[in-house]
DNA sequence: CCAAAAGTGTTCCGTCTACACCCATGG
DNA sequence: CCATGGGTGTAGACGGAACACTTTTGG
């Protein structure tokens, strides 16, 4: 006996991650095939198992890096997953991680290398094991925080046009907002702030370009969106 | 080799308990002194071990029967724990669970037995390894959950007064709240439904009983208190 | 008769909602 | 010149917050 615990039983764990990102106004989800047995072939979450020199955190940041090659991304858990069968194979607990990504900042070849594509949300096959509940919690904890936390920009450039922002919140609540009401409310936030910037991509008189300050979110302690 | 994923290491996994109850005005938490090594007599949530054949509610739920003599008590998972040195001992990986419960149902004999006591949550002490994180947790998760879904009344014995379901939701909330706003809203919730009874023991004039009504709680959804 | 808790309505203010038209420009 | 997306204000409804006095009865 090496330790304080011996008599008890240890367990797999991993870290499942939960990548969403925002692209042609849609909510996507990062998912590949499953390269492994049990399972091979299936449609999967991405993770990892957690190994014995990180915390769970680092090991979820490990296994995001290892599959977009960013780093600083901005992640929640989600939920641990216990249930004894869950996994075909064995027993695996899995810790759920979820992260929003600017699909922009994701190079097209490391995604390819892994073999994970972006799904629309509402056109989400079966997933393995028990993925798809993870998925659908992650979405509700969104759409709970959206609201009081500043999540949306994670999902966007940093200079970001007001529609695109709605999109973003359109995309999350799965409703349309009306958008005088939106541009009201976003204007009376002075975390973001009007740049002298101007896209020309998307329509033809041009927008402004916004940005999410971060220090002045600081100050101001909890808003309303 | 005995199954698919043999060559990642396992860890210890265990549940903890975050046990509120109500009395005195007071929300209380149950803890105890640490019955083992290491940390042996620090004041300590109550958990213990997942074993081999359970699920993790299964095994929160068990360790919740052996403290309190209880089942179906309302439990939520606050989440999971895993800084790879926060036990003193080995490696453990630990789910944090948060119930409530009615401390008049608790059996004072059982209680001792488990060397447990109930300490009110603004008179808390420093607790073993991370438990005091996960308190912070369990309590933020309360007040956000309070208004939408129907927590309170598992703190509180079938029949209730008023004031009683109040000084419930201004010890968890933290503030105190107007009575007549209070009870204004309380009557526009058709699932709090008023009995016969009258309590007479807290105050000389009496006051309706309450009682919460789970069926009419199903038919409307999600409320706003 | 008085202390202690129960019970009860109204007004005000701020916030959310609904709603429609003009602007600038590239093609 | 027209199609496309950008940008703007107001009025009414609704919900939340503030606020003080009367009732009952046990001791």
């Amino acid at each position: 006996m090496t330790g304080f615990y011996g008599e008890h039983s240890k367990v797999f764990v991993s870290v499942d991650c939960i990548v969403f990102g925002f692209d042609n106004d849609k909510l996507k989800l990062l998912i590949g095939r499953r390269q492994m047995d049990p399972g091979r072939g299936e449609w999967s979450l991405y993770g990892g198992f957690v190994r014995e020199d990180e915390s769970l955190v680092e090991a979820a940041n490990r296994v995001l890096y290892t599959l977009t090659g960013l780093t600083n991304l901005y992640m929640k858990q989600v939920g641990a997953f216990g249930a004894i069968d869950r996994d075909p194979g064995e027993r695996v607990i899995t810790v759920a991680y979820c992260a929003l990504i600017n699909v922009k900042d994701y190079d097209e070849n490391i995604r390819k290398d892994h073999g994970v594509e972006w799904v629309s949300i509402d056109e989400m096959p079966k997933l393995y094991s028990d993925h798809n509940e993870m998925v659908r919690k992650a979405i509700t904890l969104l759409r709970r925080r959206i609201g009081t936390e500043p999540l949306s920009f994670n999902l966007l450039p940093e200079l970001f046009t007001l529609t695109q922002l709605q999109h973003v919140y359109e995309a999350i609540l799965g409703e349309e907002i009306d958008k005088r009401n939106f541009r009201k409310r976003v204007k009376s936030l002075d975390f973001i702030e009007k740049t002298e910037h101007i896209d020309k991509v998307t329509s033809k008189r041009g927008a402004i370009l916004y940005r999410f300050n971060k220090e002045m979110y600081g100050a101001d302690t909890s808003f309303r969106l």
